[in-house]
DNA sequence: CCGAATTTTTGATCTGGATCAACCATTCGC
DNA sequence: GCGAATGGTTGATCCAGATCAAAAATTCGG
């Protein structure tokens, strides 16, 4: 691994705080890659052998029963998945796909579970990215319970134009249909939500997306940081 | 705190393994109270300031937004909730609500986190029981987003029945309206599906359910361990 | 650049489950 | 033991979103 992505692991919240010991014994057995989009990195019902970590790029988490598919959540930079099954040395609940080019990290499981004990630091830095993963899957069953599927497209816009930096108009990064998995409804609806959006000032060409009317947008989105906040 | 009461909590897996001087210390801060049914013990948003134990009775996590309410998961005894937002100090994602008379213990949540820091059997508890939660959160959510109203009914009755020792007939212990609020359907529709699931040999008289064709319900139902199986 | 494959959009229809409204069946307080 | 409240069932209607079908737009391999 070159020195740089070993410094920028290094400094990940999950590993900032954890001797050097045990961060260069962690990083022995790890590696980095990268995937193009749509690549399925894990599936549903195999052991967990590796902790993975999203560097760049996004991954969409889904599971599959009876030939339904269903996307559960999207993993964005910088955060591991696939966590709770590492640390419970359980099989992955969840099949992985990239959703658009990534840069992916993966450390070995039984690695992890090793240090976990030995490093009280990163026994600390574990649990809080765990309780950050449990509270941001009740956020996203929130978003899919309480709101139609045009305010959870219309949060969703919100949320990524701020990620996007805050200005009017933004790229929105993968295709349509995959956008429309990923706000748990059928790309034919996410075209008539588009639609739906309009009169409160969102335009849309291709994958660019005008935000013209903030103000009115925001009063029918109603974001709520319970939901909508991934920080806390 | 009543003695056998004590014991109880000391006896979930969260608090087993740690010193007694840590749990008699965790004990000392806690309080014990008898609340009253539709009591509302607390409300998403706020700080986290206890963390609940549920030791007699039953709990109703729910959320509002947008005056829309929906119901998130139901607690038994005697288990914890709210254990992420305690861990990271952050509000609470859920309201809460007693669905019946219940005793319910809070430990001050600094307490948690200060003995977490020092016991490394509780930090080690935490995280499992952390894992745990996320990952039924994951099967539910599975549950509901994957299956029909009717095929959820058919797995709850087979996880039901298997936890009941495996007879054909076996009680339910819930009153129907709270059965239907955790199967997330409206109470009407539950009696409609008990109909439904007639055809694949399923008799219900008041609160007895009895399964006279085990392999036509299997056959229908298609219980997966990824979702239906609570011990992994 | 061109034709084919893939997305996206649009329109029509269907469906699972919610809601509303009655009507039975228990349970409970007095 | 009786009326009232609560819980459960049944039927009618409604709605968000899925599905089906087909046209329009875009992407991509050669």
């Amino acid at each position: 691994m070159p020195a740089s992505e070993y410094q920028d692991i290094r400094k990940l919240d999950l590993f900032a705080q954890m001797s050097d010991d045990h961060f260069t014994s962690l990083m022995r057995g790890a590696y980095v890659q990268n995937f193009p989009a749509q690549i399925e990195l894990i599936t549903e019902g195999e052991p967990s052998d590796f902790l993975h970590i999203v560097i760049s790029g996004s991954v969409d988490l889904f599971s599959i029963w009876n030939g339904r598919e269903t996307s559960m959540a999207t993993v964005r930079p910088i955060s591991t998945f696939i966590l709770a099954a590492t640390i419970n040395d359980a099989p992955y609940l969840m099949s992985a796909r990239t959703l658009e080019k990534s840069r992916i990290a993966l450390i070995p499981s039984q690695d992890v579970r090793a240090i976990f004990d030995a490093d009280s630091n990163f026994a600390r830095a574990i649990v809080t990215e765990l309780a950050k993963c449990y509270r941001s899957v009740i956020k996203a069953q929130k978003d899919l319970k309480l709101r139609t599927s045009l305010e959870r497209l219309a949060n969703y816009l919100l949320r990524k134009q701020r990620n996007a930096g805050g200005g009017a108009a933004f790229e929105l990064n993968y295709e349509k249909r995959r956008l429309a998995s990923v706000l748990g409804m059928t790309p034919e609806n996410l075209s008539r939500a588009f639609k739906g959006l309009q009169p409160y000032g969102v335009t849309v060409t291709g994958t660019r997306i005008s935000i013209d009317n903030q103000a009115d947008l925001v009063r029918f989105a109603k974001p709520n940081p319970l939901i909508d906040d991934f920080s806390t």
